[in-house]
RNA sequence: CGGGGAGUAGCGCAGUCCGGUAGCGUACCUGGUUUGGGACCAGGUGGUCGCAGGUUCGAAUCCUGUCUCCCCGACCA
């Protein structure tokens, strides 16, 4: 959807929206690989922001980075039951080590037969299987735990039908793997890096999420639990943003990782793994975005500021420059990231609905009037709302309206999440809600995987979580009319 | 893998029914006038029409095969 000039639109159709607005806004383009992405420097410069906050918070509970190889062997992906099971579906294998020149089509390359391997190589879809096969050899003592490891990389799921940003063949993320000498000390593991995502999101994605457990159905495979942060995007439909797994000892137990504990005795250790993706780049576009293109909180935003200036003459061009120069510095000073558009290529207009496309929270005009009069024009991306300042007031001004900002962005979503938690009682309500509104339902359940199965097959609603600290309530399933304990938080979902 | 749609210039598309040697918008390049919300005028560059084979004097167009992408479903932490 366009308006005449070729301006991308939210249209009633979502994903048509989504993909438009993200590759018009610089952000991403389809490789036409498989459902790879090419994130492109722009976009590629807000996951780097992402990273870096991230990787903070991961140091600050006292997690070290750590990278561990690409392939898995097929016998280690075996080892543990469930996750088998649950990955071997959307494996890339490789099988053979070599090409050669095909010698009856010149020109041509042909898998070599003779480098067949003899054991296939699996492209790892996560890390467990390798990550656990190592920490066998690295702890032998409880004096080894707890042993607190995140890896950056790149993992690839052959999934059957793939969606920009969203689901991926090849994706970004990074993966905690920790060990543990008790059981309580592994739980309370997944919670705090739940705990984590939940902050990270809120606080720099501006991203409102609601905190809980999967049910078994929704579980990862090999995780005896699973903690799970959901948001919620504008069209009513959910996202699983961040999850964090109890591992339990199913891990330890595949592949023999077991410590001396204090009484001398062996053991096997506890584990917990967690995650985050390149998706949460799409949650961000997608929560936040409105027609005229991105809207980006200002702690994740590549530029926060973008000065645009306007002249006519070569004389204004060198006073606007000047000014320019001395506000540039002075936002530097304060930490402010900063560009400077001088193309001399565009009109202003062009770059005021570029900048706004790409999701800059300030734009900064300074003109011939503003020179004269000792001001400047201050316009804020999320309301569009202007303002003119004292050019001597203007880095005060930017840094209370960048703040005010990232406010204002959470505050919108919030509210948003807040009015589509909607309590129903009745099947009838579930399913008109679910139609005409979206959003979360808040709905009892009898606690059946069967259920579930069933509602999601009538109405492709699924349990997102069983919120954390549910209050116990007696009521009855929506769906079956058996009794239940408590509300569980349906949704469509990405 | 099932059902539907589409591959023609960087991007978005028309042309295909009814074969005659490729066009529109935008972008790009040159010159000029412009510049406080996506400029205008004039000129210009750019495409073996997804690929392979066939029919024909002649194929973007007809036939056969094949690949890819998108949407819906199945699938999916």
């Amino acid at each position: 959807m366009s308006n005449q000039k070729g301006i991308p639109k939210r249209s009633e159709n979502y994903s048509e929206w989504y993909n438009e607005l993200v590759v018009k806004a610089d952000l991403a383009d389809h490789s036409g690989i498989r459902g790879c992405m090419v994130i492109k420097p722009y976009g590629y410069a807000i996951w780097e922001k992402m990273q870096a906050q991230l990787d903070k918070m991961f140091k600050e509970t006292g997690h070290v980075n750590a990278y561990f190889p690409l392939f898995v062997p097929r016998s280690y992906l075996e080892k543990e039951e469930g996750h088998a099971e649950g990955f071997a579906k959307e494996c890339a294998v490789v099988t053979h080590y070599r090409l050669k020149v095909d010698p009856d089509n010149k020109g041509k390359l042909m898998v070599d037969k003779d480098s067949k391997l003899e054991e296939e190589l699996i492209v790892r879809p996560t890390s467990e299987a390798v990550i656990w096969n190592t920490y066998r050899t690295w702890i032998q003592s409880y004096r080894d735990l707890p042993l607190l490891i995140n890896q950056w990389a790149n993992v690839v799921r052959w999934e059957m039908r793939t969606r920009l940003f969203l689901r991926t063949a090849e994706f970004l993320w990074q993966e905690g793997h920790t060990a543990h000498a008790t059981q309580q000390e592994a739980v309370e593991e997944a919670e705090r890096m739940m705990h984590v995502y939940a902050e990270f999101a809120e606080k720099y994605m501006a991203l409102p999420v609601l905190r809980g457990r999967k049910t078994p159905n929704e579980r990862f495979a090999g995780a005896l639990d699973t903690y799970c942060i959901e948001a919620l995007m504008q069209d009513g439909w959910a996202l699983q943003a961040g999850t964090s797994h109890f591992l339990g000892q199913n891990f330890a137990k595949a592949f023999e990782v077991k410590f001396t504990n204090r009484e001398g005795k062996q053991d096997l250790v506890w584990g917990t793994s967690w995650g985050v993706s390149t998706r949460l780049m799409g949650a961000l576009v997608m929560a936040h975005s409105d027609d005229e293109g991105l809207v980006l909180p200002p702690s994740l935003a590549p530029f926060q500021v973008v000065i645009v200036p306007i002249y006519r003459s070569d004389e204004e061009a060198a006073a606007v420059d000047a000014q320019v120069q001395i506000l540039k510095a002075r936002l530097t000073k304060e930490g402010i990231s900063v560009k400077y558009d001088n193309r001399d290529t565009q009109k202003p207009g062009f770059k005021f609905a570029e900048w706004e496309l790409k999701g800059v929270p300030v734009r900064i005009a300074i003109g011939p009037k503003d020179v004269a009069n000792g001001t400047v024009e201050l316009a804020r991306r999320d309301t569009k709302a202007k303002q003119v300042v004292a050019f001597d007031q203007a880095a005060e001004q930017v840094q209370l309206l960048l703040a005010d900002m990232q406010q204002a962005i959470f505050g919108r979503a919030q509210a948003f999440l807040d009015s589509h938690i909607t309590r129903v009682d009745t099947w009838e309500e579930f399913k008109e809600v679910l139609e005409n509104k979206g959003g979360f339902i808040s709905a009892h359940w009898d606690g059946s995987g069967e259920t579930e199965e069933q509602i999601k097959a009538h109405t492709k609603a699924t349990i997102r979580c069983i919120p954390l600290n549910n209050p116990p309530e007696a009521g009855t399933c929506i769906f079956s009319g058996s009794p239940s304990a408590e509300r569980v938080l349906f949704a469509r979902a990405y």
